[in-house]
DNA sequence: GACCAGGCACATC
DNA sequence: GATGTGCATGGT
């Protein structure tokens, strides 16, 4: 079976399991940048209680960011963890955002993909996956987000090995797909949303839409361990 | 109390 | 290029 056929298999049992997600929970996309560096290895609660407290003190946008004194944004960011370097990350990159695009989200998302994202790359405490997050969730452009769930799932599920590198494993998902923003929009959120539930470092098969679903079992080839 | 969460930078071999 | 370590809070 190509894999192109598989991995839109992947999408066809989440889809139907669990409908449109609806990425990324956020109102504007400000809030996204803001969000994709906070959630670097952090639960999404503890994201949104540091969301809150930047809304509750209306700071949720560029410039008010940079004006506030480094020690009490590292308060603000407390329930994320990291906390200090977080917001040393954060003001980096809404300097950036500033300096660039005026910190107008709009005019950051008219620059072309290939130019935006290596701009994005050099930026401390913006690696791959915050880069490609912020691409595709707030200037929607059609890039895959790769994550810890995306490399769990499918080496599970017998695609992958777990060596593969974040850019070996981007490309077998655009390499494979139609690139279409939206489908890379709902399809990363749904391979997060199994794994939240189901594909943790210890596996929940029970009642996995995935369940049964094994690469190297289709292609006929020695089956490696299939989740479940 | 251990384990984990929608990573990344930096040092070292 | 692969591997190891620091960063840190809050939920299960």
């Amino acid at each position: 079976m190509p894999l192109g056929e598989f991995l839109r298999k992947i999408y066809e049992r989440l889809y139907r399991s669990f409908g449109p997600q609806g990425w990324w929970p956020a109102e504007t996309p400000f809030e996204v940048f803001v969000g994709a560096i906070l959630t670097q290895n952090t639960a999404w609660a503890n994201v949104e209680k540091a969301i809150d407290r930047l809304k509750g003190r209306g700071a949720l946008e560029p410039r008010r960011i940079m004006e506030i004194p480094e020690e009490e944004l590292q308060e603000l960011l407390r329930p994320t963890g990291y906390y200090r370097i977080k917001a040393k990350r954060l003001k980096e990159a809404v300097e950036f955002l500033i300096g660039e695009f005026g910190g107008s989200m709009k005019r950051m998302a008219r620059e072309p993909l290939e130019e935006l994202r290596p701009k994005l790359l050099r930026i401390r405490g913006i690696g791959p996956e915050t880069a490609d997050s912020i691409l595709l969730y707030a200037c929607h452009k059609p890039i895959f987000v790769v994550d810890a769930y995306t490399k769990r799932i499918l080496q599970r599920h017998g695609l992958i090995r777990g060596n593969i590198s974040y850019d070996e494993l981007q490309g077998l998902f655009m390499d494979h797909l139609p690139r279409d923003v939206d489908l890379f929009k709902e399809y990363h959120a749904l391979l997060v949303r199994v794994g939240k539930t189901h594909c943790r470092p210890k596996p929940k098969c029970k009642g996995c839409p995935l369940e049964g679903l094994n690469y190297e079992q289709v292609v006929g080839q020695e089956g490696e361990e299939a989740c479940g």
